[in-house]
DNA sequence: CGCGGCTTTGATGTTCATCAAGTAAAGTGG
DNA sequence: CCACTTTACTTGATGAACATCAAAGCCGCG
């Protein structure tokens, strides 16, 4: 029932459509809106929301610009980031579906101070940021439910970011690993979304020291390597260095 | 016109306190409840509010207690602070009044995963979490301050611990005593209300190599140290290194 | 085919943790 | 109030973790 209202096609590949029929409540998302919501703000909801679509790769938000719109991510993962002070990019966390990518900034700046790119082929749905204020504005349920989603979110990325400072090198990188095993792809066979490189500004360490401890964790057999293909042969190992490393 | 209605005195000198009379119009902090509540709500706040002061080295929250009650600091100075996988204190932050003590959690565990500790004598004021709630509920403009506010606060606690990361040890500890002299006491002589094993916890180095920078610094003419008492007596320097180091 | 970016390994130096030892300060009990 | 204990502070020496520099292989792409 979804039709391209705008068949625009830029560098990224990106396709934007509407939603007139309103399959929002089918959406495995509804339960933060739609559950919320009555007939009325369901509408604003249908009518007002935008589907995007971007390949791997692409830019969805760009550091630096306003926000104008509360964004989720629908379908695939991407990677939040920033540049630091020494020009260098750092990764701010890693967002799959039902997590939000406007988690940070967009209740208090005019402008992201981060950005965010597709890590997969992805889709996000976005409201108008009017809306959702409106929409909190009159809907006290939906304001509890968005203050705990938020809270929720902010909370692990902090605790995430506070407990990665404690651990050494091979640490974090058997930490990431186990990130994409357990939370993302649920197995322990899986195509890395990020490059060595990518991994390295997501640890906070350089690329060539993220190469070494994965050359030591297939030295070790905790992992075999092929490429970017990772499988990881001694999960208990691998679970013990998250955690002491 | 504030009475005492506990005058209950532990080990920590903590004194609770009531407000009939209803001062909350006039607090410093009215700009989040009091100016977003119509007659019915404000007496709500007013009768329902908290106050406690706490002296140095008090503990306000003690990590893993349930939630009950939604906290900000009125005056005074406090650390969060958690313990870590290897049981090693980790300070998350420092907070001033205006800052919330509540920020993190609150709205998303049912436990703090996280200690406050009085750093100097201090007051809070606390609502039941419950009213907290209801209120939110009722009122839009309320929800929407409270996501802002909250916004604002977990934005800076990231953005910071992603810049500390980059740093080495000079830039932390120079960024740690700017934070001090700016933020806290506005003065380039100050009274340290950390320990220089608290400074550590907070920058995530040993207590030994905090000593040894601030002793660099010492030599190096950017500040003149009397004990807990710093005075920067090369400011340039000192932010230099806080942005390059 | 050749260029640039990503990946990998090795050699070297810097930053920082750890261990050790000593001094100063602050609390504790008689 | 003093002897005692504990805790905070300070400096030095050593080794581990990590960054940096260098060089070479790989891969995709125009």
């Amino acid at each position: 029932m979804t039709t391209i209202i705008s068949g625009y096609v830029n560098q990224h590949h990106l396709r934007m459509t509407r939603d007139p029929g309103c399959t929002c409540e089918y959406c495995e998302l509804r339960e933060l809106f739609v559950d919320n919501l009555d007939g009325d703000e369901l509408d604003i909801v249908c009518t007002g929301k935008v589907e995007r679509d971007y390949v791997q790769g692409a830019s969805i938000i760009k550091e630096g610009t306003q926000i104008r719109e509360f964004s989720y991510l629908k379908s695939g993962l991407v990677k939040l980031l920033r540049t630091d002070t020494s020009g260098k990019e750092q990764i701010i966390s890693i967002a799959k579906p039902m997590d939000y990518v406007s988690l940070l900034s967009v209740f208090s700046n005019q402008r992201y101070n981060y950005s965010v790119v597709a890590l997969e082929d992805s889709v996000t749905c976005s409201l108008k940021m009017e809306e959702v204020r409106s929409l909190i504005n009159d809907n006290g349920r939906l304001a509890l439910n968005l203050l705990s989603k938020m809270s929720r979110m902010t909370d692990k990325l902090i605790l995430d970011s506070l407990q990665i400072r404690v651990k050494h090198l091979r640490g974090r990188v058997a930490y990431l690993l186990l990130y994409f095993s357990e939370d993302v792809y649920s197995s322990d066979e899986f195509d890395l979304p990020l490059s060595r490189k990518e991994m390295a500004e997501y640890v906070g360490m350089t690329t060539e020291n993220v190469i070494r401890t994965l050359s030591e964790f297939r030295k070790d057999g905790i992992l075999k390597i092929y490429g970017k293909t990772i499988q990881i042969a001694n999960m208990d190992s691998l679970k013990s260095i998250a955690e002491f490393g």
